[in-house]
DNA sequence: TTGTACGCGTTATCAG
DNA sequence: CTGATAACGCGTACAA
């Protein structure tokens, strides 16, 4: 217990067991390439030592650290967290580590901790959508890391995506109210700029419309940071103009509660006197009152998806590829139906 | 653009700029050092390599990275989310990166990803409440890592914690509900083994029986991962009971909610049928209706602060010191008068 | 002010 | 199956 030494090293651990250090490097890394009874005395060596690699020293001569890093817009609310915890456990099946960082949806603080991921040896990224300055491709280019963007699927991108079609998927959310005999629709979208999810969103409502004989123009989203009280003080904003809505679509589950709070305030009845939607089927959806009609998206699925993945790049250093996943409406109560539809 | 070389290194950028590597190093750690002329040739090197510098290189030959670890439980919910936010912001201001791990409730996960985070060279780690294995103390001593807890307050553990004391927390929440005329006390409860903060949340509502009058050993909390869906399930099996409790306590917001879904689906209503209490206040607490009386904890001036001792400790090489948030009771419309509390 | 040279703890190559 | 030994990229005494 000699509490004031430094950590113990790999030579350490090779003088107590009396072999060299390559064989201890061995034990740790390939234990069938050295005789049992060597193996026995590392092993012993190793526990009474209390040694741990380091790793910065295996990086160095390695090149590899197990590691992959992911960047997600927040954590302030659980959009990302569902999927990525299947993540990380997919990951960790795998033998791999996940370091998480989040940007509060700001792009230079994204930007910087790419930066960091990589300087520190990640051996690959998850990221959240395509949206941000081609400069960073390069450089991961350079540096030879690979990356997986998930929450958004594209054909055209630079790099491979686990995703689903965000614009499919509001668009036929948008049908169906449209369906249900919703005209005067309003929406309330999360901040576009740099963010393909809340863009592509918003043009999948305006896919709908046209589709269906309304103005897209008029749909005129306001956009807002993707928390319960900008939802609200939206939705109140909404309901001053006339004629009012009579849905009003939202960006996300959490613009969409805060609606649902805005209602309240206001005394309005969801789904009587006007509907809301929201998107990605968080848990709280089924929490608020009334429940959510909302787009399902497979978190869990994407998760464990993007691990598998994006680990196959890794190690097999190959291109990524991308694979589309399926939504699905979930049509819960706060909808309501102003047209009958027998076709 | 010779995008299939290796990433640049000292050597590239001291060739080009025609310096010694010495030089270089010193243009980024110590600007002052080196005369102007010379720095400037050797920024543009860098620039038009575009190096950066190897972190792990940079880690064996300085031994620090600026660098924090954090071992969250989860980030399933949003417990941890403003806190871990305001935490990383702080570190931010002071020149650190946070990275972030999550442990999923399990004391095998957080101890390897302890290790995972020392050997990468975290300078300090911040962990969640005291419950764990003493030897991971003992480990983390001898890696010299300093370490500070959050999310609970002790006088007696052997590392610092900027916290709140949940055991008094809890029992002036039952206190009051007490006055208030409860008596039939239930309580859902997280699991207590290894977490300190369940387990001193029930202590303080026996606490708070035992000084009035009520029977500590009939609370038997039920325990359970704290997920909407358990809440729910506990409270209906709860509510098969008689006599009824009039008041189900519960040991974070989460759980209330679920609760709260319970009694939606037994058609019981809340507050007139039975009361229901979080802890935690969360953003979720203000969402659901009825909005949840809880505890309120200050969850950005823990983070904040978590930051600044951390980062003291780690430059000062200093034991950190403790400090005791204070929390309060939001009293919102969950829970019912029972009884006049005019004094 | 600048350059030389060594050490940090591993892994990997190549003999033995 | 095992042992030398050369990288890996950077910081830093020490020397010039």
């Amino acid at each position: 217990m000699t509490d004031t030494a430094a950590p113990p090293t790999l030579d350490d651990v090779a003088r107590l067991a009396r072999v060299s250090t390559a064989t201890v490097s061995r034990c740790i890394n390939s234990p069938d390439r050295v005789a049992a009874s060597t193996r026995a005395r590392v092993e012993t060596a190793i526990k009474t030592l209390g040694y741990t690699p380091n790793f910065a020293a295996r990086f160095m001569a390695a090149k590899r650290t197990f590691t992959i890093g992911a960047i997600i817009p927040t954590m302030e609310n659980a959009i990302f967290a569902r999927g990525l915890q299947a993540f990380q456990e997919e990951l960790h099946q795998r033998g791999y580590t996940l370091l998480v960082s989040s940007s509060a949806y700001k792009a230079e603080a994204e930007e910087e901790q790419i930066r960091t991921l990589v300087a520190r040896g990640a051996d690959g990224l998850l990221l959240i959508g395509h949206d941000r300055d081609p400069q960073i491709y390069d450089y991961l280019a350079q540096q030879h890391v690979p990356v997986l963007v998930a929450w958004s699927y594209s054909e055209t991108a630079r790099v491979p995506s686990i995703g689903f079609d965000n614009r499919a998927a509001m668009r036929s959310l948008a049908e169906r109210m449209i369906a249900l005999g919703h005209k005067r629709i309003a929406m309330i979208s999360g901040i576009s700029e740099q963010n393909d999810r809340a863009r592509l969103r918003i043009e999948g409502v305006k896919d709908a419309m046209a589709a269906h004989g309304l103005d897209p123009e008029r749909l005129a989203p306001v956009e807002l940071p993707y928390d319960v009280h900008s939802g609200a003080a939206a939705f109140v904003d909404l309901m001053s103009h006339s004629p009012r809505p009579s849905l009003v679509l939202c960006g996300n589950d959490v613009l969409a509660v805060g609606a649902l709070r805005g209602a309240h305030q206001l005394g309005l009845k969801v789904p009587e006197d006007v509907s809301i939607t929201g998107f990605d089927d968080i848990e709280l959806a089924q929490v608020v009152t009334p429940e959510l009609t909302t787009v399902h998206v497979p978190h869990r699925e994407m998760g464990r998806k993007a691990a598998q993945e994006l680990v196959g790049m890794v190690e097999e250093k190959r291109q990524g590829v991308s694979e589309k996943l399926e939504t699905t409406i979930m049509e819960r109560s706060s909808v309501s139906i102003l047209r009958d539809q027998s076709e």
